[in-house]
DNA sequence: CGCCAGGTTGATTTCGCTCAAGCAATGTGG
DNA sequence: CCACATTGCTTGAGCGAAATCAACCTGGCG
């Protein structure tokens, strides 16, 4: 772990290449010293558990690179991919403030670095620097939408429009535009994920996958998805909303 | 509207019957002179929308009496019950904070009391008293897990057990205990509104319900519920997370 | 080479949705 | 006070979608 691992004595997240985009952008010189102190950074391998379900909390996590999977299990081995986190993007910060343990795990879908900031850092912060709570309820706000718009998507949507539409998703963050237009999209996660995902099973998600296939919609090979046409999807989303 | 709406002029949440719950427990004196001349607290009859998905954000308000019910709807008809906001609970902060229209109505669900706190008054508080913004992270994480736990709920529960943890949930904060054990709730929402929180539709809660009741778990009359014995409903629960 | 995890496909059954009718409670205008 | 519409709820029949169980494929990997 350690050849993994720096402590400190870098400049930290004030030169973060995802300052802008994190929890920390902002701070004053003595708070950002203070992280710079306490922070440390990891790399993990794909698959890798950054932390469990039930773990207790030993401070925060920041994505440097790469992504995370946050999921939550139960004890007959369901398990719920709740969300993507990607560069810049804080974990484990509801249970550092609540208290309690984490409810959810968290793995690396690839290759990816982490930061680490430990509770008394994290506390010590939140003392020094009121941005630092604003940051967080600003993204714990994002996160109840992003939650509420799940909620709402799955009592609405058939199946198919909603793993039409988590592909639109998807292909913000995983997608490569190709010269003829379509679009490529490496997926980050396997099809029990996707099942997961649209509240459905795996057996399922085969099938719509080939209907969507049959309708010229997309390709699925493996976790490389074709979209010749997105367009399409999203006519394919509205063409619901209008009716 | 006068007539039901006071202005300014009392003690306001510091003397709130509700205070200790709410997001303003704790303000020093100056705060609580600044929330007190801001605040207005006014009565709405059941059913009455107290705002609109859509509408621009005011300020937040915050429930005195009563219960409010938070929905999602859309341009085809489909509402979803999202949640219910009980005695203490801030309600709006949301759009507010993230300077948006807000994403949900809100109506109450009852004869209710309900307070505004218009926006720079609360610009002004978030400004002078750090611990409001502290009391609405926390609120903001509670709800987080609250949605993460339905979306778990959705996807590994069956429409029966998704009912009777919702009546698990209900008979606590409107159940009654009656003298021979089984204990009475009224229900605050429709049929329709049950199936939304369940993920299914108005019919097939009525064919649930039919079930619950030849298997004497609970009895429904209207919005009356009686349920001769909670240890079986929880029993219920167990038994598959057991399994 | 055989094993294994991840994925697909097929057959069967269960479940829930839709459409439709009926019913009770409530409210409204004549 | 009664005819009538309206709303919320229940019930039934038919149908389509998805869960389940199971076999099978395929690409790594020891």
């Amino acid at each position: 772990m350690s050849d993994h691992c720096e402590r400190g004595g870098f400049v930290a997240c004030r030169l973060c290449h995802v300052v802008r985009r994190s929890d920390w952008d902002g701070l004053d010189d003595a708070a950002a010293a203070l992280l710079a102190r306490g922070l440390s950074r990891r790399e993990y391998a794909s698959g890798e558990v950054i932390f469990a379900q039930g773990d207790v909390n030993l401070g925060v996590h920041c994505v440097y690179t790469g992504a995370v999977a946050v999921r939550r299990l139960d004890d007959r081995g369901n398990s719920l991919l709740l969300a993507l986190a990607y560069p810049g993007d804080t974990i484990g910060y509801h249970s550092f403030l609540a208290g309690t343990e984490h409810t959810a795990s968290v793995e690396a879908v690839g290759p990816s670095v982490v930061c680490h900031i430990p509770r008394n850092t994290l506390a010590a912060l939140l003392e020094a620097a009121p941005s630092v709570a604003l940051h967080f309820l600003k993204r714990s706000i994002g996160e109840i939408e992003d939650a509420n718009d799940k909620l709402f998507l799955q009592a609405t949507l058939s199946h198919r429009h909603q793993l039409v539409h988590l592909l639109l998703v998807l292909v913000r963050r995983h997608g490569r535009r190709l010269e003829n237009g379509s679009h490529l999209i490496e997926l980050p996660v396997s099809r029990r994920d996707l099942a997961s995902m649209i509240g459905t099973r795996q057996e399922t998600v085969s099938r719509i996958i080939g209907r969507l296939e049959t309708a010229g919609i997309a390709y699925f090979s493996g976790r490389q998805v074709t979209i010749p046409n997105v367009e399409i999807l999203t006519a394919e989303m509205n063409q619901f909303a209008a009716a």
